[in-house]
DNA sequence: GAAAACCCTGTAGCGACTCCAAGGTCAACC
DNA sequence: GGTTGACCTTGGAGTCGCTACAGGGTTTTC
Protein backbone atom coordinates (compact mmCIF):
# COMPACT_ATOMS: atom_id res chain seq x y z
CA UNK A 1 0.00 0.00 0.00
CA UNK A 2 1.30 3.45 -0.92
CA UNK A 3 1.12 6.10 1.28
CA UNK A 4 -1.97 8.10 -0.11
CA UNK A 5 -3.58 4.94 -0.13
CA UNK A 6 -2.92 4.62 3.95
CA UNK A 7 -4.07 8.05 4.08
CA UNK A 8 -7.45 7.35 2.18
CA UNK A 9 -8.13 4.50 4.19
CA UNK A 10 -7.84 6.09 7.47
CA UNK A 11 -8.77 9.78 6.72
CA UNK A 12 -5.15 11.02 7.31
CA UNK A 13 -3.62 13.40 5.17
CA UNK A 14 -0.31 12.07 3.51
CA UNK A 15 1.85 14.96 5.02
CA UNK A 16 0.62 14.08 8.70
CA UNK A 17 1.90 10.29 7.78
CA UNK A 18 5.09 11.49 6.82
CA UNK A 19 5.05 14.18 10.20
CA UNK A 20 4.15 11.33 12.54
CA UNK A 21 7.33 9.18 10.82
CA UNK A 22 9.51 11.84 11.34
CA UNK A 23 8.49 12.06 15.36
CA UNK A 24 9.05 9.13 15.36
CA UNK A 25 5.38 7.50 16.56
CA UNK A 26 5.22 5.26 12.53
CA UNK A 27 8.59 3.58 12.54
CA UNK A 28 10.11 4.37 9.04
CA UNK A 29 8.42 1.94 6.76
CA UNK A 30 9.81 -0.08 3.89
CA UNK A 31 10.06 1.15 0.24
CA UNK A 32 9.74 -0.20 -3.00
CA UNK A 33 12.29 -0.01 -5.73
CA UNK A 34 11.26 3.41 -6.78
CA UNK A 35 11.82 4.84 -2.87
CA UNK A 36 8.31 4.67 -2.23
CA UNK A 37 7.32 3.94 0.78
CA UNK A 38 5.13 0.58 1.35
CA UNK A 39 2.76 0.23 4.19
CA UNK A 40 0.83 -3.47 5.21
CA UNK A 41 -2.07 -3.96 7.95
CA UNK A 42 0.59 -3.55 10.76
CA UNK A 43 1.20 0.03 10.04
CA UNK A 44 -2.21 0.52 9.41
CA UNK A 45 -3.56 -0.08 12.40
CA UNK A 46 -0.97 1.47 14.52
CA UNK A 47 -2.37 4.91 12.13
CA UNK A 48 -5.41 4.09 12.88
CA UNK A 49 -4.48 3.76 17.02
CA UNK A 50 -2.99 7.02 16.68
CA UNK A 51 -5.73 8.73 14.87
CA UNK A 52 -8.25 7.20 17.71
CA UNK A 53 -5.94 8.93 20.23
CA UNK A 54 -5.67 12.04 18.89
CA UNK A 55 -9.81 11.82 18.42
CA UNK A 56 -9.51 11.59 22.06
CA UNK A 57 -7.53 15.00 21.49
CA UNK A 58 -3.64 12.92 23.30
CA UNK A 59 -0.85 14.51 22.74
CA UNK A 60 1.50 12.61 20.44
CA UNK A 61 4.09 12.48 23.57
CA UNK A 62 1.15 10.87 25.73
CA UNK A 63 0.02 8.04 22.29
CA UNK A 64 3.82 7.57 22.07
CA UNK A 65 3.78 5.90 25.69
CA UNK A 66 0.40 4.18 25.06
CA UNK A 67 2.16 2.43 22.12
CA UNK A 68 4.72 1.49 24.18
CA UNK A 69 2.65 -0.24 26.15
CA UNK A 70 0.70 -1.88 23.06
CA UNK A 71 4.75 -3.09 22.42
CA UNK A 72 5.21 -4.47 26.22
CA UNK A 73 1.77 -5.93 27.17
CA UNK A 74 3.48 -7.09 30.39
CA UNK A 75 3.96 -3.67 32.07
CA UNK A 76 2.04 -2.37 34.94
CA UNK A 77 -1.01 -0.38 32.88
CA UNK A 78 -1.19 2.05 36.27
CA UNK A 79 0.76 4.53 34.24
CA UNK A 80 -1.97 4.77 31.62
CA UNK A 81 -4.75 5.36 34.07
CA UNK A 82 -3.02 8.05 35.68
CA UNK A 83 -2.20 8.89 31.97
CA UNK A 84 -6.26 9.13 31.35
CA UNK A 85 -6.94 10.90 34.65
CA UNK A 86 -4.38 13.96 33.71
CA UNK A 87 -5.52 14.57 30.37
CA UNK A 88 -9.15 14.37 32.00
CA UNK A 89 -8.16 16.57 34.84
CA UNK A 90 -6.40 18.72 32.16
CA UNK A 91 -9.81 19.00 29.75
CA UNK A 92 -12.40 19.42 32.93
CA UNK A 93 -9.86 22.81 33.81
CA UNK A 94 -10.15 24.26 30.76
CA UNK A 95 -13.99 23.14 30.14
CA UNK A 96 -14.30 25.39 33.60
CA UNK A 97 -12.47 28.09 32.33
CA UNK A 98 -13.97 28.45 29.01
CA UNK A 99 -18.11 28.37 31.20
CA UNK A 100 -16.53 31.25 32.94
CA UNK A 101 -15.30 32.71 29.82
CA UNK A 102 -18.63 32.44 27.91
CA UNK A 103 -20.60 34.27 30.26
CA UNK A 104 -17.51 36.72 30.19
CA UNK A 105 -18.14 36.96 26.55
CA UNK A 106 -22.27 37.19 27.19
CA UNK A 107 -21.81 40.19 29.29
CA UNK A 108 -19.55 42.14 27.14
CA UNK A 109 -22.10 41.62 24.34
CA UNK A 110 -24.98 42.28 26.04
CA UNK A 111 -23.27 45.89 26.45
CA UNK A 112 -23.44 47.18 22.46
CA UNK A 113 -26.83 45.95 20.69
CA UNK A 114 -26.93 48.15 17.61
CA UNK A 115 -24.72 50.03 15.37
CA UNK A 116 -23.05 53.02 16.58
CA UNK A 117 -19.79 55.52 16.63
CA UNK A 118 -17.28 53.28 18.03
CA UNK A 119 -17.26 56.15 21.01
CA UNK A 120 -20.66 54.95 21.95
CA UNK A 121 -20.08 51.38 21.30
CA UNK A 122 -20.89 49.53 25.00
CA UNK A 123 -18.55 46.89 24.41
CA UNK A 124 -15.22 48.98 23.17
CA UNK A 125 -15.76 51.22 25.81
CA UNK A 126 -16.50 48.30 28.63
CA UNK A 127 -12.32 46.84 27.45
CA UNK A 128 -11.43 50.39 28.10
CA UNK A 129 -12.52 51.19 31.21
CA UNK A 130 -11.42 47.39 32.08
CA UNK A 131 -7.60 48.80 31.07
CA UNK A 132 -8.27 51.82 33.42
CA UNK A 133 -8.81 49.20 36.24
CA UNK A 134 -12.45 49.65 36.56
CA UNK A 135 -14.83 47.04 37.19
CA UNK A 136 -15.91 45.42 34.33
CA UNK A 137 -19.08 43.67 32.71
CA UNK A 138 -17.15 40.79 31.42
CA UNK A 139 -14.76 40.28 34.48
CA UNK A 140 -17.27 41.21 37.49
CA UNK A 141 -18.89 44.06 39.66
CA UNK A 142 -20.49 46.04 36.84
CA UNK A 143 -23.65 43.98 35.96
CA UNK A 144 -24.73 43.94 39.22
CA UNK A 145 -24.28 47.61 39.77
CA UNK A 146 -25.95 48.05 36.62
CA UNK A 147 -28.61 46.18 37.16
CA UNK B 1 9.00 53.71 33.89
CA UNK B 2 11.29 50.47 32.84
CA UNK B 3 9.88 47.57 30.92
CA UNK B 4 9.81 45.68 34.66
CA UNK B 5 8.13 47.69 36.35
CA UNK B 6 5.56 47.90 33.62
CA UNK B 7 5.44 44.01 33.66
CA UNK B 8 5.05 43.95 37.36
CA UNK B 9 2.83 46.77 37.80
CA UNK B 10 -0.44 44.93 34.72
CA UNK B 11 1.91 41.30 35.50
CA UNK B 12 3.41 40.91 31.80
CA UNK B 13 6.55 38.82 31.56
CA UNK B 14 8.78 41.59 30.13
CA UNK B 15 9.58 38.91 26.87
CA UNK B 16 5.57 39.42 26.33
CA UNK B 17 5.55 43.19 26.57
CA UNK B 18 8.53 43.00 24.06
CA UNK B 19 6.48 40.54 22.12
CA UNK B 20 3.67 42.62 21.40
CA UNK B 21 5.96 45.12 20.44
CA UNK B 22 7.46 43.34 17.36
CA UNK B 23 4.20 42.13 16.76
CA UNK B 24 2.88 45.93 16.36
CA UNK B 25 0.54 46.04 19.45
CA UNK B 26 2.56 47.94 21.31
CA UNK B 27 4.30 50.84 19.93
CA UNK B 28 8.03 51.30 20.15
CA UNK B 29 8.66 53.46 22.94
CA UNK B 30 11.09 56.32 23.83
CA UNK B 31 14.30 55.08 24.92
CA UNK B 32 16.25 56.66 27.93
CA UNK B 33 20.04 58.18 27.32
CA UNK B 34 21.24 53.60 27.77
CA UNK B 35 18.40 52.31 25.52
CA UNK B 36 16.43 51.12 28.08
CA UNK B 37 13.05 51.36 27.21
CA UNK B 38 10.47 53.93 28.97
CA UNK B 39 7.16 53.44 29.52
CA UNK B 40 4.34 56.26 30.94
CA UNK B 41 0.60 55.87 31.56
CA UNK B 42 -0.71 55.69 27.72
CA UNK B 43 1.57 52.96 27.42
CA UNK B 44 0.42 51.10 30.29
CA UNK B 45 -3.13 51.68 29.74
CA UNK B 46 -2.51 50.23 26.20
CA UNK B 47 -1.05 46.81 28.02
CA UNK B 48 -3.75 46.83 30.29
CA UNK B 49 -6.16 46.96 27.36
CA UNK B 50 -4.40 44.10 25.28
CA UNK B 51 -4.15 41.96 28.51
CA UNK B 52 -7.96 42.56 29.28
CA UNK B 53 -8.62 40.87 25.63
CA UNK B 54 -6.36 38.02 25.83
CA UNK B 55 -8.14 37.41 29.43
CA UNK B 56 -11.00 37.25 27.23
CA UNK B 57 -9.04 34.83 24.73
CA UNK B 58 -8.97 37.01 21.78
CA UNK B 59 -6.48 36.31 19.28
CA UNK B 60 -3.93 39.37 19.14
CA UNK B 61 -5.28 39.96 15.38
CA UNK B 62 -8.42 40.64 16.97
CA UNK B 63 -7.24 42.93 19.39
CA UNK B 64 -4.94 44.73 16.69
CA UNK B 65 -8.61 45.37 15.15
CA UNK B 66 -9.87 46.69 18.29
CA UNK B 67 -7.36 49.16 19.10
CA UNK B 68 -7.68 50.17 16.09
CA UNK B 69 -11.26 51.73 17.30
CA UNK B 70 -10.08 52.53 20.10
CA UNK B 71 -7.75 55.43 18.43
CA UNK B 72 -10.75 56.18 15.53
CA UNK B 73 -13.54 56.57 17.97
CA UNK B 74 -16.19 57.91 15.48
CA UNK B 75 -16.08 54.70 13.12
CA UNK B 76 -19.06 52.42 13.10
CA UNK B 77 -18.56 49.50 15.99
CA UNK B 78 -20.56 47.03 14.22
CA UNK B 79 -17.26 44.89 13.18
CA UNK B 80 -16.49 45.25 17.19
CA UNK B 81 -19.82 43.67 17.42
CA UNK B 82 -19.33 40.79 14.81
CA UNK B 83 -16.07 39.98 15.92
CA UNK B 84 -17.46 39.45 19.59
CA UNK B 85 -20.19 37.43 18.25
CA UNK B 86 -17.34 35.11 16.18
CA UNK B 87 -15.56 34.73 19.30
CA UNK B 88 -18.39 33.91 21.21
CA UNK B 89 -19.35 31.09 18.63
CA UNK B 90 -16.08 29.43 18.07
CA UNK B 91 -16.42 29.23 21.81
CA UNK B 92 -19.47 27.39 21.88
CA UNK B 93 -18.19 25.25 19.29
CA UNK B 94 -15.23 24.11 21.32
CA UNK B 95 -16.98 24.24 24.45
CA UNK B 96 -19.64 21.76 22.76
CA UNK B 97 -16.74 19.21 21.33
CA UNK B 98 -14.88 19.49 24.30
CA UNK B 99 -18.81 18.18 26.37
CA UNK B 100 -18.15 15.13 24.43
CA UNK B 101 -14.62 14.53 24.48
CA UNK B 102 -15.24 14.17 28.60
CA UNK B 103 -17.92 11.98 28.12
CA UNK B 104 -15.43 10.04 25.62
CA UNK B 105 -12.51 10.17 28.28
CA UNK B 106 -14.98 9.34 31.39
CA UNK B 107 -16.11 6.15 29.49
CA UNK B 108 -12.41 4.83 28.29
CA UNK B 109 -11.43 5.61 32.11
CA UNK B 110 -14.08 3.19 33.26
CA UNK B 111 -12.57 0.47 30.89
CA UNK B 112 -9.63 -0.04 33.52
CA UNK B 113 -10.32 0.26 37.89
CA UNK B 114 -6.84 -1.26 39.05
CA UNK B 115 -3.25 -1.95 37.97
CA UNK B 116 -2.60 -4.84 36.35
CA UNK B 117 -0.49 -6.00 33.30
CA UNK B 118 -0.95 -3.61 30.02
CA UNK B 119 -2.30 -6.69 28.11
CA UNK B 120 -5.41 -6.88 30.42
CA UNK B 121 -5.46 -2.90 31.06
CA UNK B 122 -9.84 -2.00 29.70
CA UNK B 123 -8.50 1.15 28.65
CA UNK B 124 -5.32 -0.16 26.25
CA UNK B 125 -7.58 -2.66 24.52
CA UNK B 126 -10.39 -0.51 24.53
CA UNK B 127 -8.05 1.93 22.30
CA UNK B 128 -6.34 -0.98 20.14
CA UNK B 129 -9.96 -2.29 19.43
CA UNK B 130 -11.35 0.95 18.10
CA UNK B 131 -7.90 0.76 16.00
CA UNK B 132 -9.15 -2.65 14.20
CA UNK B 133 -12.42 -0.67 13.73
CA UNK B 134 -14.81 -2.27 16.55
CA UNK B 135 -16.82 -0.67 18.65
CA UNK B 136 -15.48 1.15 21.25
CA UNK B 137 -16.38 2.84 24.74
CA UNK B 138 -15.37 6.07 23.61
CA UNK B 139 -16.67 6.22 20.08
CA UNK B 140 -19.96 5.12 20.64
CA UNK B 141 -21.65 1.74 20.64
CA UNK B 142 -19.50 -0.59 23.52
CA UNK B 143 -20.78 0.59 26.70
CA UNK B 144 -24.42 -0.54 25.52
CA UNK B 145 -23.52 -3.79 24.34
CA UNK B 146 -21.58 -4.36 27.43
CA UNK B 147 -23.99 -2.78 30.04
C1' DG C 1 3.80 11.21 -25.78
C1' DA C 2 1.81 14.45 -22.85
C1' DA C 3 -0.82 15.66 -18.94
C1' DA C 4 -2.40 14.59 -14.49
C1' DA C 5 -1.78 12.42 -10.38
C1' DC C 6 1.02 10.58 -7.37
C1' DC C 7 5.58 10.16 -4.75
C1' DC C 8 10.16 12.08 -2.64
C1' DT C 9 13.03 15.49 0.49
C1' DG C 10 13.56 19.61 2.89
C1' DT C 11 12.08 23.85 4.71
C1' DA C 12 9.00 27.44 6.47
C1' DG C 13 4.70 28.97 8.50
C1' DC C 14 0.92 29.15 12.01
C1' DG C 15 -0.20 31.62 17.37
C1' DA C 16 1.25 33.37 21.42
C1' DC C 17 4.43 33.13 23.68
C1' DT C 18 8.89 31.28 26.28
C1' DC C 19 13.65 30.57 26.86
C1' DC C 20 18.33 31.18 26.00
C1' DA C 21 23.01 33.31 24.82
C1' DA C 22 25.95 37.03 24.85
C1' DG C 23 26.52 41.25 26.11
C1' DG C 24 25.65 46.29 28.31
C1' DT C 25 24.19 49.08 32.64
C1' DC C 26 23.32 50.22 37.23
C1' DA C 27 22.84 50.17 42.46
C1' DA C 28 24.63 48.30 46.57
C1' DC C 29 27.99 46.42 49.51
C1' DC C 30 32.84 45.34 51.17
C1' DG D 1 37.56 50.70 43.52
C1' DG D 2 36.06 46.13 42.66
C1' DT D 3 32.58 42.75 42.54
C1' DT D 4 28.25 40.81 42.85
C1' DG D 5 23.64 40.56 41.35
C1' DA D 6 19.62 42.43 39.26
C1' DC D 7 18.16 44.53 35.55
C1' DC D 8 18.29 45.87 30.51
C1' DT D 9 19.52 45.06 25.27
C1' DT D 10 19.32 42.20 20.73
C1' DG D 11 18.72 38.16 18.15
C1' DG D 12 17.51 33.52 17.50
C1' DA D 13 15.50 29.01 18.56
C1' DG D 14 11.92 26.07 20.69
C1' DT D 15 6.97 24.78 21.80
C1' DC D 16 2.62 21.76 19.42
C1' DG D 17 0.49 19.39 15.60
C1' DC D 18 0.17 19.94 11.76
C1' DT D 19 -0.02 22.40 6.86
C1' DA D 20 1.86 24.26 2.78
C1' DC D 21 5.04 25.00 -0.16
C1' DA D 22 9.30 24.35 -3.68
C1' DG D 23 11.62 21.60 -6.68
C1' DG D 24 12.23 17.40 -8.23
C1' DG D 25 11.16 12.20 -9.72
C1' DT D 26 7.65 8.38 -11.09
C1' DT D 27 3.48 6.32 -12.51
C1' DT D 28 -0.88 6.17 -14.55
C1' DT D 29 -4.11 7.54 -17.90
C1' DC D 30 -5.78 9.29 -22.09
Amino acid sequence: MKIGELGGKIGVDVETIRYYEREGLLPAPARSANGYREYGPRETQRLAFIRHCRALDMSLCDIKVLLSFVESPSRDCAHIDSLVDDQLARLRARLNSMRVLEKQLVALRLQCKSAKPAKKCGILSELVAAAHGEACACHGGLTAMKG
